[in-house]
DNA sequence: GGCACTGTACCGTCTGGACGGTATTGACTG
DNA sequence: CAGTCAATACCGTCCAGACGGTACAGTGCC
């Protein structure tokens, strides 16, 4: 009814190609961030993102695809950052919890809503949420219980979750000020553990 | 037209049964402890709870009502906890953060699952969290910023949410050894605070 | 020509919830 | 004290719509 025949941008002049499939996941992280994980359905996805539902489903052939590599996305970008700031701390034979815990806040600051992923996926196939528990399992073992006090290690990468999944639930009972007094905190709290 | 002439009683969700009404709430947040919250619906709550169909419309008659009452029960029951623990603490001149994380411990102990409606409610309908926003904004500024040490006592209560989450989402990245040592430490660290 | 889509049409299942029914109790009435 | 009636606490069925998914013909661009 609406489509022209001869249409040919549909993309402002931005970016010619930005990625569908990361697209579509943007726009699946959106919807979960704004109306809750029970919405996430794959109508509300081709809503959001702009592309047709063959589309969608063109890259992802079913919703279970579609949260996996939202968990797949989310695990991936925050181990790229964890892993390198692992990586320089040993380099510069420096601690490496303090590095995490700076690598983990600063991911949050541009990656707002990406953990909407773990919502959506515990919601409906609490399986999915396998590599994300590896993972952290693997930076536990290898980072955290090494540390010459594990257990506050453990009370900083618990800390930090805390912020993590506060303001994923939209329960915001910490002001800006309060997160970035936190932040700083705890990276103190895990030099000083190493001096 | 609906006013009762020379009628007293007019509620019967709260005092004839509390019994069935509670049941209901147990099996639903045993189908999302089990399942996951997308597949908390009305007959999986028929279900588990052994009601029929318009059994737990009657008691809850929509699904809101019953997921606002897994938040309402989730609220009172930690809230007696604590507000209890600080009213104790107070008594006895007492500080209140360290009894206020022991509550927190104290209270996970036996319920286990009572916060699958955290997420429930988040996925289906975040409104619904407003009033426990509400009660947790209360405690932080009542009892963590008053504090010696806000910072501190923020970071103890976030850890105590994190370690909540991290089993809420089924990420058992720490054992019960770490968990108790942590809970110790961090009521340790409270204690210390004051001193 | 093939990749990366669009657009439409369709299907089976699941879900919320409306609805009507039933058994039991107790209170008021005559 | 029988008869009427209302309220409570359920049961079981039915239905419209949402949802996931399939299928497929078409389109523009490299």
């Amino acid at each position: 009814m609406c489509m022209a025949t001869t249409m040919s941008k549909l993309m402002p002049p931005t970016d010619p190609k930005p990625n569908t499939r990361s697209a579509i996941l943007d726009a699946a992280e959106t919807v979960v961030a704004r109306d809750g994980a029970s919405r996430l359905t794959i109508d509300a996805v081709v809503l959001e993102s702009g592309y047709s539902k063959g589309g969608v489903l063109y890259h992802y052939p079913n919703k279970t695809a579609l949260l996996a590599a939202m968990v797949d996305r989310m695990v991936e970008g925050i181990s790229v950052e964890i892993d390198g700031a692992r990586e320089q701390a040993e380099i510069r034979s420096e601690p490496i919890l303090p590095a995490i815990i700076a690598a983990m806040v600063q991911h949050r600051k541009p990656n707002t809503n990406v953990s909407s992923a773990l919502l959506a996926a515990s919601a409906e196939q609490p399986e999915l949420l396998d590599s994300a528990r590896d993972y952290i399992e693997k930076i536990v073992a290898d980072a955290v219980t090494p540390a010459p006090d594990p257990i506050l290690g453990l009370i900083a990468f618990l800390a930090m979750d805390g912020l993590h999944f506060s303001d994923l639930l939209g329960l915001h009972y910490v002001s800006d000020e309060q997160r970035e007094a936190v932040q700083s905190r705890l990276i103190n709290m895990m030099t000083e553990m190493y001096a």
